[in-house]
DNA sequence: CTAAACCTTCCCTTTATGGTAAGGTCAATG
DNA sequence: CATTGACCTTACCATAAAGGGAAGGTTTAG
């Protein structure tokens, strides 16, 4: 099949698709005379591999190795468990940085009164009293 | 004072002030004969209004408005109250994206053994069994 | 044969923060 | 005076992920 087809069943976009051979994650892929990339089967299962592990926040660069640890049978889990906790950890420093931002942010909204006054707690915050 | 100076005062890279210049952010500052920078102690000022709003996390578009109502007296609380809900909107969004992920993949390494046997319930979820 | 739909590569855009290169300036020191 | 080192300038490149759009070749249906 066309890329077309293959972007459809695994709903990655073509673009991508193109981009993921690029950088090594899935195989190049043969062509036509014509020079059009041919797929089979097979790569709507790795795409398809390639978005859910997309949708769960892995870099490129992990999932590179997701998917050569995935079609290596002779892997071992803790490999692939380490890569998970690896991109645990970084998930959760930034939900922490993030919910650091919103305590702060959640503060100084609730003390703006929000009217047509000029004054506001917020730009008083942005102005580094404290610092 | 040299960007060097004004950096150092304001805790922002050099190459960072020129950047908000370039934007807009701040002030195109003065310049000598031999066209270096010339900064006052109220552009530390400035800069550091600046840095704290990078770390709350507010884009540079957000920060340019910030900027233009912290030195706009006329302004009213409402507008900048405005500015930072939709800030926290699109963080709380974040954070919950996020931490959908962290309950999946904590959930997998739960599961996962992690040793050197290969198989393994990431790679498993990963290959989209569900779909 | 032509027009639509599809494919190709190449460059551009976004966001924020810098690295590095090539070169000009300034101040101190020998 | 000349040199050296610290500082400044602009300009280009890189990161990460997802595409937009151009310019052009191919295929297929009418």
């Amino acid at each position: 099949m066309n890329i077309g087809e293959v972007s459809k069943l695994a709903d990655v976009n073509s673009k991508m698709v193109r981009r993921y051979e690029s950088l090594g994650i899935i195989p190049k892929a043969g062509r036509t005379d014509a020079g059009y990339r041919q797929y089979s089967q097979n790569d709507v299962h790795v795409l398809r591999f390639v978005k859910r592990s997309r949708e769960l926040g892995f870099s490129m660069k992990d999932i590179k190795q997701l998917v050569s640890l995935w079609k290596n049978k002779s892997r071992s889990s803790v490999q692939v468990k380490s890569i998970a906790t690896k991109h645990i950890d970084e998930l959760q420093k930034k939900v922490n940085e993030i919910q650091a931002m919103l305590n702060t942010l959640n503060h100084l909204v609730k003390n703006c009164h929000g009217d047509q006054r000029p004054d506001c707690p917020i730009l008083d915050e942005l102005n580094c009293h404290h610092e």
